[in-house]
DNA sequence: TGTACATCAGTGAACGCGCGTTCACTGATGTAC
DNA sequence: TGTACATCAGTGAACGCGCGTTCACTGATGTAC
């Protein structure tokens, strides 16, 4: 319903997610969106319990546009007839879209998981989820043979993790100073030792124990 | 050299690191310090530029402590005989002592990895360096036969991005909500996957080709 | 359809906070003779 | 060894900033009759 201004609730949160997107999580504050829509900050109040509570709204949007970039990326992959390749296609896209959004919209990816508030959940609260499609792709591998079942529970982890840590070293860490011909080599070797690891056969018994030692 | 109060330029920098430990690098600012110390903040300027150049010392700290928990995890493990496995095992042992750390000490990990100012260098500024380790058991999982040639270029980058972005996941993303017991499971499950694409045979090209896509 | 009234979105001013940083200074330490 | 002096580490006060949040209010909108 529109009343004096109209929506500045909505208006508020584009906002939100402009200071997001220039500045990352610390630059959204209740009185900087304000004054980019035009508004007293109590206005904001009328809308917001607090400043949280815009941040909040800032990160759902960072996250909604996470996946869009993960989706388009999904879309622009051509069908495949083989099981194999239609599913590790699909994750390469995912990957993909993922790197793509971080580079793309550094400030929006730092917002989404940034620290405090609810943290993004898993597979729930976005319509066209791609992590449930990465989840499906995953099951595909398990299904056509190319995924050993003992590997199967929590793979999607792994992928996630993998392209996680890969943003955030390009963004705020020692990967920096990479050249996007670099960026692109090294997420090249990453997908390529995930899918392989994803097929290989289960690794020995004293391998396994060497590598994984013993929770502390 | 011992002036007035001894060694300020330390005692802040412990300050610091205090601060980056309880409140992450938001924390570290140079008010809080002189007052920790039981000084004026003028006095800090004497010692320090400005608050990012202390911030860039309690960086340094917390990288520093990473450095010292994997090292750690590192001695803890038994001499093996097989290079295989005493390389994977050197791989697991350094993975463990980074999420170890990142558990044990997320204050001081977010500021390791924080936004701004230097980023942690790959492998130099540290003695005893980790990254250095990681290079070796590498390169001895290649001498040994055991990571085909092709796939050891820049295959650091995918072991540490997997266990930077779980720890990422667990502390500020969808994982905050994992039980210890989910966390073992999920760190094994996705240690064995890296572990085994290391070793595993090249893709077959049909396979890369739909994997990687085009680079955008 | 018109009027009185209730609702409530937004205003304007102000609060207290902690921050980074600068200024003129003081007083302890080190040094030249 | 003693004294005058220079150095410089730390003080105390203050600046301006942007922030979150609250208060009493105004004036436009919607509604009851």
């Amino acid at each position: 319903v529109a009343y004096h201004h109209g929506d500045l609730r909505n208006a508020l949160i584009t906002a939100a997610a402009d200071l997001a997107r220039s500045g990352g999580p610390g630059a959204v504050t209740i009185r900087a969106a304000a004054r980019d829509v035009g508004v007293t900050p109590t206005a904001a109040y009328r809308h917001f319990a607090d400043q949280q509570d815009l941040l909040q709204e800032a990160k759902y949007y960072a996250l909604t546009r996470l996946s869009d970039a993960m989706n388009a990326e999904l879309h622009r992959r051509p069908a495949l007839d083989n099981r194999v390749q239609r599913a590790l296609g699909a994750l390469g896209a995912i990957a993909r879209g993922y790197l793509n959004f971080a580079l793309t919209e550094p400030g929006l990816f730092r917002t989404a998981f940034s620290q405090g508030g609810q943290p993004p959940a898993l597979g729930i609260p976005i319509d066209d989820d791609p992590f449930r499609k990465l989840t499906e792709a995953l099951d595909e591998l398990l299904e056509a043979g190319y995924l050993p079942a003992a590997r199967r529970p929590m793979a999607e982890l792994a992928a996630w993790s993998l392209a996680h840590g890969y943003a955030m070293l390009l963004l705020d860490g020692p990967l920096q100073t990479f050249t996007p011909a670099e960026r692109e080599e090294a997420y090249v070797r990453g997908l390529e030792i995930m899918a392989a690891g994803l097929g290989a056969t289960t690794l020995s018994p004293d391998l396994t124990k060497a590598l994984i030692g013993l929770a502390s």
